[in-house]
RNA sequence: GGUGGAGUGGCCGAGAGGCGAGGCAACGGCCUGCAAAGCCGUCUACACGGGUUCAAAUCCCGUCUCCACCUCCA
C-alpha cells in the first residue's frame, strides 16, 4: 500500500515516493521561542510526529525529521529588550520550554534541531547564489539589507497558486530600498541600538538573517539540495514558504518535493493567540490534565481540519482515552509488549493523508471486541486484541501503557500504596464475602474519597489510581 | 480585490453516489448485593434552493454563513 499525501503545493492527495529508496528527509518550521508554548503551538509537533512515526512503524523508512529553531528574528530581540534579558538567553529559555512541553506530550526528538544563528555561512553562500543569478540585491538605500527581487523569478506565487499582482501589498509597508513592495529580506543590516552580539559580518554589511533565509540554508545543509517533505502550519504557507521555496529554487535548488501544512486550535472560533492569558499553556495546562489525554486531545482531528478549543474538550478525551486504557489494562495486566499487528484497516486509513479520525475508530472497533472477549472469559483473544491496539496507538503516540505516561513517582512510593491499598480490597473482599455490604461500601468509599477507584469482576477488584483530568474539576471552565 | 479552507445527529468528529465510522453525553436493558466498568439497544444527521441520476450528505449550478492568508503567526 502506497502513503496518499496531500499535498499543499498542488492542491491534491498523491502517492508519496521518496528521493532516495527506503529514506524519507522531513524539515519542519515550528518551533517557538518567543514565549511559553501553548496548545496551538505544539500542534504542528503533535501532526508531524504522527506522520513520522506512520512513515517508520508503517513503512519501514528510514525517517531524518529536521526541525529548526529560530533563535533570532525582531520578536525575540524586542522581547527580550523589553524584559532586559540577553536576546540569545531569552530564546534558549523558550527553546527548552517548548522541548520539555514537547516531550511532556510525548512527540519524538527530532533527528537534527539546527539553530539559525549558527547557519549563517550557508546563508551567505545562498545570498551570494541569489545574487549571482540576478534574483537578489543588496538594498540601494545603504542599509546593508539583501533583498529577494520576486519580479526576477517568473514562478513567485507557484506555492500558494497567486497571481503577484493579485496580491494586496501591505499599506503599511515600508518601502525602505526596495524594487518592488513584495520583495523580502534575505539580511537584515544592523541598526543603530541592536546588541552587537546579534550582528554578523557579511559581504553585504553586517547584519541578521531575514527569517525566510534560513529554512532554505539549513534545508540544504541537512537534508540537501532535494528533500522530501517539508511541514508547518497553514499560516506558514504564505510568506514564509513561499519565499523559501522561491529563494531555494532560485538559486538553483530542487528543494521540498512535497508540502504539508497543518491547520491550528481556534478558541471561540479564532485562532488561539497568546493575549489570551496562559490558560492553555502547556506546562500549565498539565497540570491538572494528564500528557496523555492532551496528547490525544490534539492527535484525534485530521491534521487539515481545525480544533476548536472548548470547556469540556479535555474531558471529553479524557474519557476516550480511560476506554482504552481500562480496555489494556484488563486485556493486558502485565502491560504490552511489541507483539502486536497493526490491522490493515488501521494502516488503510493512516494511509489516506494520515486518516486519524478513521485510524481511532478502527482502535475503538477492537477495544469493543477485546472487551466482549473478556466478556466471555476469552483473555487469549483479549490478549490479542490489545496488543494490536497498542501497536496502533503507539504509532498515534497514545498508548497508555507507553513508560512514556509513567509518573507515578518512585517506586517505593508505589510499593508502599499497593500494599495499603491491598491490604484494604483484602478487608473489603472478606466483609463482602461475608455480606457485610455496609462495611464493604464503607472500605470503598474510603478509597474513593482517597483518589482511589474500585471495580468488581468476577475474579476479584480492580483498582486504580484517579488520573488527573479525569474528573470535570480538573477543567478550566470559561464564565 | 486575490488565494485557500469550512458548514454532518444533543456535542465532538470521519466519510464522499447505494451498504447507519468512531468517540462523548443522555435514556432503557443485561450483568452486579449496590456500584463502577463492560456489553446490547434507543436518539437515523449532513447550511439553504434548484438540477443530474433508478439512487445525492457525496456530482453540477446558485445562495447564505463562518474562518484563514496576502511579506515578522504553529
Amino acid at each position: 500500500m502506497t502513503l496518499q499525501i496531500f499535498d499543499s503545493a498542488t492542491g491534491t492527495q498523491r502517492p508519496f515516493e521518496p528521493l532516495r529508496e527506503g529514506h524519507v528527509g522531513i524539515y519542519i518550521c515550528g518551533l517557538t521561542t518567543q514565549g511559553a508554548p501553548h496548545i496551538g503551538h505544539v500542534r504542528f509537533a503533535v501532526a508531524f510526529d504522527i506522520l513520522r512515526r506512520w512513515l517508520s512503524t508503517g513503512h519501514g523508512y528510514d525517517v531524518t525529521l529536521v526541525r529548526n529553531v529560530t533563535d533570532i528574528d525582531d520578536k525575540i530581540l524586542t522581547k527580550a529588550a523589553d524584559a532586559g534579558v540577553p536576546w540569545n538567553e531569552w530564546s534558549y529559555t523558550f527553546e527548552r520550554e517548548t522541548n520539555d512541553a514537547l516531550d511532556l506530550l510525548g512527540v519524538l526528538r527530532p533527528s537534527y534541531e539546527p539553530r539559525a544563528t549558527g547557519h549563517v555561512t550557508d546563508m551567505v553562500e545562498l545570498i551570494r547564489l541569489l545574487i549571482e543569478k540576478g534574483h537578489a540585491y543588496s538594498a540601494e538605500d545603504g542599509s546593508g539589507d539583501v533583498y529577494f527581487d520576486v519580479r526576477s523569478w517568473p514562478e513567485y506565487g507557484e506555492l500558494t497558486r497567486q497571481n503577484i499582482d493579485d496580491m494586496e501589498s501591505a499599506a503599511d509597508a515600508d518601502p525602505r530600498g526596495k524594487r518592488d513592495p513584495r520583495d523580502f529580506a534575505l539580511w537584515k543590516g544592523s541598526k543603530p541600538g541592536e546588541p552587537a552580539s546579534a550582528s554578523w559580518p557579511t559581504p553585504w554589511g553586517d547584519g541578521r538573517p531575514g527569517w525566510h533565509l534560513e529554512c532554505s540554508a539549513m534545508a540544504r545543509r541537512w537534508l540537501g539540495d532535494s528533500f522530501d517533505i517539508h511541514g508547518g502550519g497553514i499560516d506558514l504557507r504564505f510568506p514564509h514558504h513561499e519565499n523559501e521555496q522561491a529563494q531555494s529554487r532560485g538559486a538553483g535548488l530542487g528543494f521540498a518535493r512535497y508540502w504539508m501544512h497543518n491547520s491550528w486550535v481556534t478558541i471561540g472560533g479564532e485562532k488561539m493567540s497568546k493575549s489570551l492569558g496562559n490558560s492553555l499553556v502547556v506546562q500549565e495546562l498539565t497540570k491538572t490534565v494528564r500528557p496523555l489525554v492532551l496528547r490525544y486531545y490534539l492527535s484525534a482531528v485530521h491534521y487539515r481540519s481545525t480544533i476548536e478549543y472548548q470547556p469540556g474538550s479535555l474531558t471529553e478525551a479524557a474519557a476516550a482515552v480511560d476506554r482504552i486504557e481500562g480496555f489494556l489494562e484488563r486485556a493486558l495486566p502485565d502491560g504490552g509488549d511489541e507483539s502486536g499487528v497493526i490491522p490493515a484497516a488501521f494502516a488503510e486509513a493512516m494511509d489516506d493523508d494520515l486518516n486519524v479520525s478513521g485510524a481511532l475508530a478502527v482502535v475503538f472497533d477492537h477495544v469493543r471486541e477485546g472487551n466482549i472477549a473478556l466478556d466471555d472469559g476469552d483473555g487469549e483473544r483479549a490478549a490479542e486484541l490489545g496488543a494490536q491496539v497498542v501497536a496502533m496507538t503507539d504509532v498515534l503516540g497514545v498508548n497508555p501503557l507507553s513508560s512514556q505516561w509513567d509518573s507515578s513517582g518512585d517506586d517505593a512510593t508505589a510499593e508502599a500504596l499497593d500494599s495499603l491499598v491491598e491490604l484494604l480490597i483484602e478487608a473489603r473482599a472478606k466483609a463482602r464475602k461475608e455480606r457485610d455490604f455496609a462495611t464493604a461500601d464503607r472500605i470503598r468509599d474510603q478509597l474513593t474519597a482517597a483518589g482511589v477507584s474500585v471495580e468488581d469482576s468476577a475474579d476479584g477488584a480492580r483498582w486504580t489510581v484517579n488520573r488527573k483530568g479525569d474528573q470535570s474539576t480538573g477543567e478550566t471552565t470559561e464564565d
